[in-house]
DNA sequence: AAAACGTGGGG
DNA sequence: TCCCCAAGTTT
């Protein structure tokens, strides 16, 4: 990789931040430095675009003004508004150290990187960026953004999805931080990174840095940074039980840990389950399926139901590990039955918008409505 | 160290 | 349709 000299480091600062100041963005959590909107705009940020953040951002903090509000909000409340945006775990942890801050600290925030990360949900990048822009602490915040920024001005052959290689990266960028302005540093990677040293389709051409840029130098901009690639998801079956009541649609809560936590959605059966071991292979008809998807929810319920299969293709949705296929089944119920002993409750529809509920479920309703009303 | 954990956008 | 990816952290 190549290593610059003292002056190079300081013409890069000077060109990277001159650049800043008339380029930046004008983002909603850039009007001041106040780590409470630092904080919640950087976990929402992470592995999220900025597109896509700014709406939550903006309702997020009509809802919860200051850390106060956020320690004390019911967290079906704080879900409610992460609904959409995924990874909810960062929503729980939010919550968690808003409480640590609020309780056990007075309020008062950890002002250095390596406090910061003390805090749940808090990893090396979000302290670093909060303690560089809210503190001034000259302290790198390493995200896909500088991977791919550094890895190309530098040629870094390190692979950035190894875990040792992000203190390579820390490291030297620590060395070329500017101390006296490392927020706006960072935030100028992230920017650069973000417009002139994008993914795909890079303009290094008119890039501030292309001076600074030996990928580009000797044209190997796409080959930075290195990468291995990730696994496919693995497909998954599923069959999606839409149980109508007059009182509303049956829908379950899912476990507090795992995959869509806390969220509510339609009694979800894995059709692996429903198999015997030696049957796995075996390619059963939807008939069957059906009437197993009825036992299995029986037994488990003790609601009394005859489904029905809704034809057509199945529904998918892609995790990042997992690809979900759900078939749906029906049944219309008469009466309300008793489900005390079932983990979830019948809600009414129009009752849907204060239960927390995964796009994979609006998937779901968008395609149950679609086959009620022929 | 490797896997789990969401979603929307772009080519 | 599929693949890769975007301001990562936790276990």
């Amino acid at each position: 990789m190549e290593q610059w000299s003292k002056e190079t480091i300081a013409a890069f600062r000077k060109t990277l931040l001159t650049w800043y100041d008339e380029n930046k963005r004008d983002l909603p959590w850039r009007h001041d430095h106040d780590p409470y909107h630092v904080w919640v705009s950087e976990i929402m940020l992470q592995q999220t675009q900025v597109n896509t953040v700014i709406p939550y951002y903006e309702r997020f903090m009509s809802m919860f003004p200051t850390i106060n509000d956020l320690a004390a909000a019911k967290p079906e409340q704080l879900l409610k508004a992460w609904e959409g945006l995924g990874y909810y775990s960062r929503a729980r942890n939010l919550q968690r150290a808003a409480r640590e801050i609020v309780n056990d600290r007075h309020g008062e925030w950890p002002t250095t990187a390596a406090g910061l990360q003390e805090l749940t949900g808090i990893g090396p990048y979000t302290a670093g960026a909060i303690a560089s822009i809210a503190f001034g602490e000259p302290v790198a915040a390493v995200d896909g953004n500088a991977f791919r920024v550094f890895g190309r001005l530098l040629m870094i052959d390190a692979d950035i999805t190894k875990p040792a290689t992000r203190q390579l990266f820390a490291e030297t960028i620590d060395r070329i931080i500017d101390p006296q302005r490392p927020g706006d540093f960072n935030q100028a990677i992230m920017d650069l990174g973000s417009s002139y040293m994008t993914v795909k389709n890079p303009d290094v051409e008119h890039s501030p840095v292309k001076m600074f840029d030996r990928s580009y130098e000797t044209g190997h901009v796409l080959d930075y940074p290195v990468k291995t690639a990730k696994p496919r998801p693995v497909p998954v079956d599923y069959v999606a039980l839409v149980i109508h009541t007059p009182a509303g649609y049956l829908m379950t809560k899912r476990p507090s840990t795992g995959l869509l936590a806390n969220l509510w959605t339609f009694p979800l059966v894995k059709v692996s389950d429903l198999l015997k071991d030696d049957e796995q292979e075996t390619d059963l008809m939807d008939v069957d399926i059906v009437s197993r998807a009825e036992q299995a929810f029986e037994t488990e319920t003790e609601i009394p139901v005859s489904l029905a299969l809704i034809g057509g293709r199945a529904v998918t949705h892609t995790f990042t590990h997992l690809k979900w296929q759900i078939r749906l089944v029906s049944a219309e119920l008469s009466t309300v039955p008793d489900i005390s002993l079932f983990a979830g409750e019948i809600v009414a529809e129009s009752a849907f918008d204060q239960y927390p509920m995964p796009v994979v479920q609006q998937k779901l309703w968008r395609r149950w409505q679609a086959a009620s009303k022929k």
